[in-house]
DNA sequence: CTGTTAGCGCTTTCAC
DNA sequence: GTGAAAGCGCTAACAG
């Protein structure tokens, strides 16, 4: 039973009768080393439960393998996906992720990346929040990074993302195609590429469908439930209400769900209901959700890839940023359905 | 416009005019400095955007101000709040955190463990999965660790959880209090303490209600979707069923669900159902969910409180074990009622 | 108050 | 093949 807590490559190399260099060696597997003194380090190793120190090591070579991983909400579902295949992906690589919540707060997001400069992470994966000033930082920095999800405004970034203006024209086709004309939407706040984008999809949709977009039927800037219920609750008190509301994310659906009880308006035969996100339980709603479904292992698995190109490629790779963009999915369940008449 | 990427203490120093020491007490502020001097420091750290190097900081203090998160399943809802809450706490006292998912696997869990010795965090919380080892390996390395939710067998050691053996008596309690003479529990994997204390509660509350507990009522091991499907099926079908099915985790709970569905079983009328951890949309299903909830902010919060006394209090202080447990709370809505007849 | 100095544990030339 | 030695950037005695 070891009892060695602390033990460092000295230890190793004088219980092993070899010198740190030769220690070195067999870890690294750098240079050649003897098979009689290599069983000889691998047994101190054993015996003493000697751990390589990687702070050291660090200090030593430049290069922490580490990442950073900035989400603006860890609670909301998505990005626990994407977290955990960019984790996976990471640490099949060797790679450990410092984690951090900027809580949708721009200044928080700010010192997480000074935290993240100050430990030398080797690249960073982020999710920016309204107000960002990421962009400037980071390529102050320059730190390899690539934006997940929430992409900012400059064009000069390595993104990965759902095609969100496709997934906006693929939500509002699939009501159209059912016979629906006059369509809803609580697109989330504008100032975020995802919500942005969604409604730049569904405004091409309702063009090229030929069908108008009404004021009435459009709210934009908040994204809490309680928004989604007051917008819902107006849409459907119109004189002439929608026939089909979609939601941008899962806080305002939900308050379109309680505006439609409320009014005691069945769905889908009163009202059709659409969400972006697809989540587990959405399946066992009732009725169940049609949604717009992200693939977000893939993207938080891709984030790591091109992160880790940038980190162990070339410095010239990092001259045109790279992008990876994925198609969104149609979830067709029972909350969306023909209108009536 | 600073353009120093890569500038160490020297280089403020040069440029300040003053020794590394100075720029060092002036960064700690560990010894006092002139005032004239310190702000000359402070300007050429301004100037050369200085951010101090935390692995070399680290190497020579032998702190890294860095924790180490295991969980089981960051999809798993419960988790994220939980992070949050300690990530929260963390950055607030100055501390970074490492986010491992070991995917209730006990292997991947001891890979992450090494990892995390590795780096030399100075304290661990870990949510164990089956057959974790990790108390072993955590005691041979005397590292500072936490157990939080899914606690270990072992005794000596800091723990912070729901107490679940009251949250399976509260949920009994309340289905007795309504009627129910005959109630179902998927319990989920005894090997999990959480779910080993719920059915604990519940065969308490049974016997404290002198009702039976029957074998067809239960069900352990299996934690699924398809399982939760199964098993109330089975139970549903039986010549008496029960009046009311439990369901130790959720994924269990929405196989109940579409059991109920699928024999077209209205809830609460014909069968009560309710969920162990409470989830923003458990309130917008319909109907809405009765569940337990569990206090994972709190719990989050605590835990990072508890690891940070460790590694800041003196030795003797780990002697002792550290526990907290929280109260689960009854959230009553709609899927429970009293039985038939 | 201030600067000089000696490492923290590791990797990496560079002679042998 | 192998070991001695020089640091990586920082902190913490220790003299001045």
């Amino acid at each position: 039973m070891p009892e060695q807590s602390k033990c460092t490559m000295r230890d190793v190399a004088r219980l092993a009768g070899v010198s740190t260099s030769t220690v070195s060696a067999v870890i690294n597997e750098t240079v050649a080393v003897s098979p009689e003194r290599r069983m000889r380090v691998l047994r101190a190793m054993e015996v003493l439960d000697y751990q390589p120190d990687a702070i050291a090591r660090s200090l030593k070579t430049g290069r922490t393998n580490a990442i950073g991983i900035i989400v603006p909400d860890i609670t909301n579902a998505f990005y626990p996906e994407v977290i955990r295949a960019a984790e996976e992906a990471a640490q099949e690589a060797g790679y450990s992720v410092l984690l951090c919540d900027s809580s949708e707060d721009s200044n928080l997001e700010e010192r997480h990346l000074s935290a993240l400069f100050s430990r030398r992470v080797d690249g960073i994966l982020l999710a920016c929040c309204v107000n960002s000033r990421a962009q400037q930082t980071l390529s102050r920095r320059r730190v390899p990074a690539v934006f997940v999800d929430r992409l900012p405004p400059a064009s000069m970034v390595n993104t990965v993302c759902t095609d969100n203006v496709q997934a906006g024209s693929l939500a509002t086709e699939h009501l159209i195609g059912l016979g629906h004309k006059r369509i809803g939407l609580l697109a989330g706040h504008t100032a975020l590429s995802p919500h942005h984008d969604r409604l730049e999809g569904f405004r091409k949709a309702m063009q090229e469908a030929h069908l108008p977009i009404l004021d009435e039927y459009l709210m934009t800037g908040d994204v809490q439930f309680e928004d989604g219920l007051d917008a819902a609750r107006r849409m459907l008190h119109l004189p002439v209400p929608p026939t089909a509301i979609m939601a941008s994310n899962n806080k305002l659906l939900m308050g379109v769900l309680r505006a439609a009880e409320e009014q005691h308006l069945r769905i889908p035969e009163d009202v059709s209901v659409l969400g972006f996100d697809d989540y587990l339980w959405n399946e066992h709603f009732n009725p169940s959700l049609t949604a717009i479904a992200q693939p977000a292992r893939e993207i938080g698995r891709k984030s790591f890839e091109l992160l880790q190109q940038l980190i162990s490629g070339p410095a010239e790779a990092r001259d045109s940023p790279l992008h990876a963009v994925f198609p969104a999915e149609l979830r067709v369940r029972r909350s969306t359905g023909a209108p009536r008449g």
